[in-house]
DNA sequence: TAGATTGTTAATCGATTAACAATC
DNA sequence: TAGATTGTTAATCGATTAACAATC
């Protein structure tokens, strides 16, 4: 495995190759980049130049052994570290994060949920007990957690974003409609329904072409 | 209001803004690009950029007037039609689709729940109750549905798109992790949690330089 | 008028795609 | 060897940012 630069927009389409390349493995021992590419609908030469950067194992010819392309993109995106999380805002979006199961194949485990409401506190959402805002600090420490989930609404989301970075978070991953003010090394991944809903309600509307 | 093209990118961040301006009419009467973008975090031509394509009515040395700014947002992302959507899939993520009363502000409106478990057919959610799918079409028919979400699991993805492609949908919110295939004129608006989470646990490991 | 803010035109930057040489 | 597939270098494309002229 390689170290070069990885751009975001190819550590985005990681996940996408993995996810199809452990589907087909049992069919498919090997795969040449052309193939993946065809499956996913992407262009051959960014599919190499994606593969490239993170195994550079394929042969010419002959592609990647798909079993071991796998296992470099696991190690790559590190599948097999075991990363804690908490959560803040045991809402329903909340609820749903924390009862999906499929994090952990990305190395993702959240350890804590929490809500400022005291009618959520002390129910269980996903195997956990939601918590109290305030134990938020002792939890972080003592399990060394570095990302955090807002799910929040929007109203709350800064404030919810604050105290996890005073407790030393340096990832924040925010379901809410709005944009988080975060001191300079702190990452702030926005999932925002909204957009995404712009993009598809534009479609659909049909009039103001897209680009 | 305009009708100049608008690029991806910018529609994405329209809600953005439209979200923003709601929460500060009341105190704001009229804004400035550049007091939007910082309070976005955002470049201020950008701001202005996005702002004229779709607006238009700011004013040298005022800027834009907050109500004004907020309806042509408002009529230029189509907040103020109803758009049918059906959803597949309600699992965790899809009930919490289901539950989440966001949407309508922004124009959407899920008129039905489907799944292929009988398990789960007949139940609630949201308001809803689930349906199997051998109704879809029907509903979509007679509702005029052109907006599918799928939230199934990864391995029937591409079945429940093929499905709502046959009955006429042309806009898809998958949730699943996959690519999908789907026919010209069908837009598929991908929300990728692998993807997001790459992007955060890439920045916690720390090597490998990001872009 | 002076100055803040707008909108536009040009420069920069990054990502995608195309062309090509290398190799099993 | 011939050909498929790789990886790399160059060209294209689109979006962001910078510089500037217009305007209330």
């Amino acid at each position: 495995m390689r170290s070069t630069t990885v751009s975001i927009q190819t550590l985005r389409r990681l996940p996408l190759y993995l996810h199809y390349l452990k589907s087909v493995k049992d069919e498919l021992p090997s795969i040449s980049a052309t193939l993946l590419a065809d499956a996913l609908g992407l262009n051959d030469v960014q599919v190499r130049k994606d593969l490239g950067s993170v195994s550079g194992n394929g042969r010419p010819k002959k592609g990647y052994v798909t079993e071991e392309l796998i296992v470099d993109l696991e190690e790559y995106l590190g599948c097999n570290s075991n990363t804690p999380a908490v959560l803040i805002g045991a809402g329903n979006l909340g609820r749903a994060l924390l009862s999906y199961s499929g994090f952990s194949d990305y190395g993702l485990r959240i350890v804590a949920a929490f809500d400022a409401s005291p009618a959520v506190v002390g129910k269980e959402a996903g195997g956990l007990t939601v918590r109290p805002i305030d134990e938020l600090k002792k939890i972080c420490t003592d399990n060394d957690v570095k990302l955090g989930i807002i799910t929040v609404p929007a109203s709350g989301a800064q404030d919810a974003c604050d105290k996890l970075v005073a407790c030393g978070i340096t990832a924040i991953w925010n379901f809410a409609p709005t944009t988080l003010k975060v001191p300079e090394g702190v990452l702030v991944e926005n999932e925002n329904l909204a957009s995404s809903l712009a993009v598809l309600s534009k479609h659909l509307i049909g009039d103001g072409r897209i680009a």
